[in-house]
DNA sequence: CCGTAAGTTTAGGCACGCATAAATTTTAAG
DNA sequence: CTTAAAATTTATGCGTGCCTAAACTTACGG
């Protein structure tokens, strides 16, 4: 007997590989077991084990050979992750001083302990929050979620001026790396340059003291920008 | 690969078997075997496959047909398992609302998710408080714990009047009952009267409308009292 | 259209943690 | 002291979830 989560009687892998084939799928990708394992760091064959299971439980369709699809079912256990988990990331933020850097693994662990009893406590102590602390959007209890309309600041045109509105939490490293460089949520700047072939993107951050920073391609397109048009300094 | 617990590199499983052989030697039982079964809601063989990998890996001493024994590394891993449990039931009941009937099912899942770090945050944020909402002594970070010196209620002699110091947390059917009779932490009565061969205590409570209560044997004896003396009504 | 590279699945194994049934040891009774 | 009852351990087996190695599909370049 594997041990079971509350209330969703799956077990933490399973909610695992519900929550990445999530994410997979609303980039677009098609949930393919290579990129399943890894997303999850394990062995493809490991994924095809446990894609069987996962069908046989009627929690995802899967055509050999070619990936996997969330059913209905699998869809809202999913959606219930990502709401536990950026409920948590928000609560541990705001109530327990943690920073945006370390409040994902924490979450990552806690997501498969917690009552959905306790997830509403929090959610309500905390005012129902639409955002956690990466700008990502919180489903609600029924599983609705609204992806904010953000570009990349990779995609930004020179001359614009946005505002940082979404991060991933993935990298710890990274996020500390933004903080370094005063580079927050909310934060306004405007887009200086940008080096072509996939080149750095320079920016000037607005505030007391204004300063410009390169930031790398990769980087840039991990950060999710509302443009607020072309404004002068 | 079994799922580590974050730190100690140890399963849920073996978490909770330190937990309940902890806590069966500190009520003076021997850890047989059959007592650590029943705990756990295990079969007996469970017990014996388990403690030999326990045993192997240096966290209890085991005498064949005999019993069990933590070594001083599988009980400083109990107490810490203890601290974690009750930080965290204190932490519900204080800052989420959860009634003292209900913290314990939360906290025993919790428990073997959250980190050190997360502990200490909320022991924090709670003033590093003594004692858990049953009056559970709360273990030190390094270890220490000093149990209250409390007499079970069906100790009590007639007359004396005593305080509700200390209850299990395990029956959550209980704790609702003693609530309804208005019997809560701190609680101050007066036992009224005692009935011989293991029966019920009658008690009168103090406080604006003074009851008498009748309490059966076994929950009395589950009761942890102070006695304050013979007091005048 | 054929063959190879890349991706996927099957085959076979292992550790954990649980179970039941059978063998063993301890205890307690006569 | 012998023997039956009770407790414990050993023997086996099962499901989960991971692994590596081998077999199999699919996609693609020549």
């Amino acid at each position: 007997m594997s041990p079971a989560s509350p209330r969703s009687g799956l077990s933490r892998s399973t909610e695992d590989y519900l929550k990445a084939i999530h994410e997979l799928e609303a980039q677009g990708r098609p949930a393919q077991t290579s990129a399943i394992a890894e997303a999850l760091e394990v062995a493809p064959p490991s994924v095809s084990g446990m894609v069987k299971r996962l069908s046989e439980s009627g929690l995802l369709e899967h055509v050999p050979y070619r990936g996997v699809q969330l059913t209905r079912t699998g869809r809202r256990t999913a959606l219930r992750m990502v709401r536990r988990h950026r409920v948590l990331e928000t609560y541990l933020s705001s109530k327990l001083g943690y920073d945006w850097d370390s409040v994902h693994e924490e979450a990552e662990r806690l997501e498969h302990a917690v009552s959905d009893e306790l997830i509403e406590r929090m959610a309500m102590a905390l005012g129902n929050p639409q955002f956690d602390p990466h700008g990502g959007p919180i489903p609600t209890k029924e599983g609705e979620i609204e992806e904010p309309a953000v570009t990349q600041l990779a995609d930004v045109a020179v001359g614009e001026t946005a505002e940082l509105r979404m991060v991933s939490d993935r990298d710890s490293e990274r996020l500390r790396y933004l903080s370094s460089l005063g580079l927050r949520l909310g934060a306004v700047f405007e887009v200086v340059a940008r080096q072509p072939f996939r080149g750095p993107v320079t920016i000037r951050l607005r505030g007391a003291m204004p300063r410009e920073q390169v930031i790398g391609h990769e980087l840039a397109e991990s950060l999710g920008c509302v443009v607020r048009g072309q404004e002068v300094g």
